[in-house]
DNA sequence: ACTATATTGTTGCAAAAACTACAAAAGGTG
DNA sequence: CACCTTTTGTAGTTTTTGCAACAATATAGT
């Protein structure tokens, strides 16, 4: 199994990881892109990780809006533990974005120790906790720019937290404009009226979706 | 130490957990009620865990406008290793909503296993696992509400995840409306108004905080 | 290179929500 | 009980947002 080492794995020798798949029954699926994870909505106590690629979980309500509830990168954390839940009217759905590899384990056997008490058991414990403390403070931001009421103070929530950690003034969203007003959860055409109002009054500067923060301050 | 035993405990006994507590070097305070946690926005890696009382985590922005961002039970995490981001602009506060009893411990203690390598350790990571999952959970369901355009919408999302796991159909809501009202992170007024329109199209019944829900296939 | 598809950019209009303000009811406290 | 504070309930007005529709680019696939 050739892949670029996911945080999961950080300290594990592949020896190692081999051995703890097997004790853990961990199974790796491979998804193309736009395939949907059906494990997700079936199983109980499944616990999946991101390898390699993105898995987008939307919302399509009973109009067909779509809104984008998650995005998990590599190293993500998918699992019904913590899923949304399904209401009547709409449908939630767990897709690839783009070609993905997912391992699944059963919540149930990460912390039974196996019979040879291996120590790498433990570290992998460790990992997959800082993978979920890193789910729920991406989950706090999410909270944190959709609890704005306005258009323009989600999107400035969300050019202040995606500042916080840089050293220049911009900002390239990682996806389309169109799935980032999905992502703030507004009407996409009321917030590029908003970004243009944000552009003339000298707050950013736009060109597609590279964002220039001109005045760092109004954030 | 008396306390009625939190999930964070579960399967360690008194004699064990102080010397859990020795190992991990927690310490327990207390807060009173409407008292600042002065421990949340100062250090860094720490892991409090609330064993009684309540916390709210609150957004006051430039205008005195409040929004909960978060609402902290018993057997709640509190941590800045997902904590919200201070923004310029804004106040952010954890305090108690009542008397609160936290226990903190340094998160980089967590995982370094004791010189004795106490069984119970690993029973103490397993709940602590537990409880972070269920943070998760936690916030994905505060972002499928807040993921909801409308108050009407964000309402019945509220009142479906609420009946997810009840018999009747009577949700008593566990803060005051105007609370409610900033939970939902929309305008108080908005919200009763948007209420009462569901209580005329005979949806739900309301009487103060207690809402009967009358037609459950609109939710 | 051509075609189909997705993305970006813009507008008018209708709907929804925020803001403001006020009154009534409930709850807590000395 | 009387007082003060919080909560609940309501309405008018303004602002913001969503919706629908369309044009102009850009991108991807054959």
């Amino acid at each position: 199994m050739k892949t670029n080492k996911s945080l999961l794995f950080k300290g594990i020798s592949d020896t190692e990881l081999k051995q703890l798949y097997n004790c853990l029954r961990a199974h790796q699926s491979e998804f193309v892109a736009g395939e949907e994870i059906y494990s997700f909505g079936g199983l109980r106590s499944v616990l999946g990780v991101v390898l390699q690629g993105r898995v987008a979980v939307k919302k399509i309500d009973r109009n067909g809006n779509v809104t984008i509830l998650d995005h998990i990168q590599k190293n993500g954390v998918l699992s019904n533990a913590f899923a949304f839940s399904q209401t009547d009217g709409n449908y939630i759905s767990a897709s690839a974005v783009e070609n993905t590899k997912i391992v699944f384990f059963d919540y149930n056997n990460v912390f039974k120790r196996c019979q040879k008490a291996c120590e790498f058991h433990s570290i992998f414990v460790e990992n997959l906790f800082d993978i979920v403390i890193e789910k729920s403070k991406t989950l706090s931001q999410r909270v944190e720019i959709l609890s704005n009421k306005t258009i323009r103070e989600k999107i400035l929530s969300y050019l202040n937290i995606a500042l916080k950690n840089s050293i220049n003034n911009v900002v390239t969203l990682p996806m389309s404009l169109t799935s980032f007003a999905e992502f703030l959860c507004v009407d996409r055409s009321a917030m590029m009226r908003e970004m243009k109002k944000l552009s003339q009054s000298g707050i950013i500067k736009t060109d597609k979706r590279v964002i220039t923060v001109l005045k760092r301050e109004y954030i």
